[in-house]
DNA sequence: TTGACTTCGGTACCTTGGTACAGGGCTAGG
DNA sequence: CCTAGCCCTGTACCAAGGTACCGAAGTCAA
């Protein structure tokens, strides 16, 4: 088996120790999130060690809500503005984007309950009112029957 | 100005009075999420006013986290299966949906908040532990430092 | 009739985060 | 040397829900 012949990680190890796909390595150094490595007199890349965890940090972050967009300028500040609470700050301002998501999926969910407490059988002919999310922002239309 | 003239509605003023795109109109056709209409000699569609209605309901709907398939099906169920209560359950099966996204956003933002107070200056050299999201799935893997 | 506006069908493009495939080249073991 | 199995590039495709563009044809009022 290779990789620890002081040579680095080649893409199938590399993959397979961080979790991800051997494409995914290729999609990210495409998009510029992952360095391009080293390469082999033969053309194959050559991963340092370290690349597995970064890897793993990348898709933890993720989970967190970041896009890998985000993810690439927090990569970004690490590297040349530490120190300046950047990164406290884009948590902080991804924090504030999870807290209106949760709360637009908690008006979602009353809306929601209000329909299936009004237990319509029909969708187009349902007491619930779906059909006027924005009924004034048209003076022109009286509406349906009056 | 037409439309008001016997005939029906054109693409144009649906889209108008529906508050979506022309375009949208023939992707939800395409779809067959929205009716074929009656057409001029000309070829032109013509719906009729009801469709109105009807894209609003669907919009509202949207809204509520079903998605264009979903709709297609709630749709067909509200036409052929009234009074089964299929509409009742389905509505209660989003809702669960529902709670699971909050559940989940719930649970990342603790997380974030932990990041927040871990208070790194580095994703790649940073407290949190981001870097180490399933250790215990490798038992061939000690580590990073032993 | 003319000119401006609308609509037609078909197709391509957008977002985000990958995934798959084709047709070759490299590597490692027997 | 041969053969798995891995890797290379480039390209196309997926979900979901649209949006945009094209050239041609219809519509409508003056």
């Amino acid at each position: 088996m290779g990789g620890v012949n002081g040579r680095g990680l080649r893409t199938g190890e590399l993959a397979d120790r961080a979790g991800v796909n051997v494409q995914t390595l290729r999609y990210y150094e495409r998009r510029g999130l992952l360095a391009a490595p080293a390469r082999r007199p033969s053309g194959q890349r050559e991963y340092p060690e370290d690349t597995v965890r970064l890897l793993r940090t990348i898709k933890a972050v993720q989970r967190l809500g970041f896009t890998l967009a985000e993810i690439e300028e927090l990569l970004t500040l690490s590297e040349h503005r530490r120190g300046t609470g950047e990164l406290h700050r884009r948590a902080q301002a991804k924090l504030a984007e999870i807290d209106a998501r949760i709360d637009h999926l908690t008006q979602v969910r009353q809306t929601l309950l209000a329909v299936v407490a009004a237990d319509c059988d029909s969708l187009t002919n349902c007491s619930c009112g779906l059909a006027r999310p924005l009924p004034e922002l048209d003076p022109d239309d009286p509406g349906d029957d009056g």
